[in-house]
DNA sequence: ACCGTATTATTAAGATATTAATTATAGGAG
DNA sequence: CTCCTATAATTAATATCTTAATAATACGGT
């Protein structure tokens, strides 16, 4: 047991107590979750950190990097990326101001905005992609193939556990 | 295969093809740990939300619940948490406006302040958390006890390859 | 007893995210 | 053609978190 264990053991075991039923191991799985994307996030930050960059911005410059299109709308950028337009707005103006991504607009609709990496940004990219590879690479060296097939079945299955079941519990508790 | 494997899909093999390699089931793996996590808080957050509360002041007044202590000094609040005292400060500032926790002094050491759930506190909390047990409860109720224990061990692994493997990694590349 | 170093909590400054409001443009119903 | 509604991006207002600086206190070595 590692300390995340002895300690949310001591949380968990007491609220199996207070609200009989509630089995710990979910809520031990729960909290290994979110701890374990925390520990991968901030170790990931730091990485990104040396580069200017952070998470948010490399997720914007890796997806107009290795999209066939030569630029993306705005709003395509913030529905595959799951973050609010306004959100999307911020985080191209802070890569514009850089030089790693260019506005260009529409031909067609002059409502749309496009985004397109600059030689610069494909530049910055690939130099710290490699280290970053390489970084996932040695973090996941231990697991087998089948190890991280299941781990990946078992996200998706949770993420369906979300839709289905704690969004559909919390309404029916509501009422 | 989800939309999450498809849109990554796309882009793992983009750089599977630029960096020889890279395994893009690991590139899946990290993206499925990010956007679980995320499906999961924001989920938490909606639920969360009618009562006022966020995930950190939840935290917070569950930390504070489940000790076998009166009262914990601040910094031990952030130390187990895992955010920053700056951050505590604020989140016992917000839960201590609305009369849910009460700062108290430290016997001994006048440098250190201790905080403390109040009934309205308590109240609050054992008003939500019946709800919230039961969402996670259904959110896993399609997972074995064996499913959710390996769930458990591989997270464990991960956080294992974070520190010694992406912290250590990225290091070597810098040289 | 005194000094220099730790440590505790807070404040200040800055980054990043969200929702709601705003502005401009599109596009369909009549 | 003209409204009316919908959509795109941005701005504004907030909230939350981090690091660095600050102020008060503790404590060990001499």
């Amino acid at each position: 047991m590692d300390d995340l264990a002895a300690y949310t053991g001591m949380r968990l075991a007491y609220y199996e107590e207070k609200f009989s039923g509630f089995d710990p191991a979910d809520g031990l799985l729960v909290i290994s979750l979110i701890r374990t994307q925390d520990v991968y996030v901030r170790a990931r930050e730091a990485y990104l950190a040396r580069y200017g960059l952070t998470g948010s911005t490399l997720n914007v410059l890796m997806f107009l990097d290795s999209t066939p299109e030569e630029r993306l709308p705005m709003h395509t950028i913030s529905e595959n990326l799951l973050v609010s337009r306004a959100n999307i707005t911020g985080l191209i103006d802070s890569l514009e101001k850089r030089g790693y991504v260019r506005r260009r607009p529409d031909r067609d609709d002059r409502r749309v905005v496009h985004a397109e990496i600059t030689e610069e940004g494909r530049a910055v990219l690939h130099e710290l992609l490699p280290g970053h590879f390489r970084a996932v690479e040695a973090m996941l060296e231990g697991f087998s193939p089948e190890e991280k097939a299941t781990l990946v079945e078992l996200f998706s299955r949770v993420r369906d556990g979300v839709a289905y079941g704690y969004i559909q519990a919390a309404r029916d508790f509501e009422e």
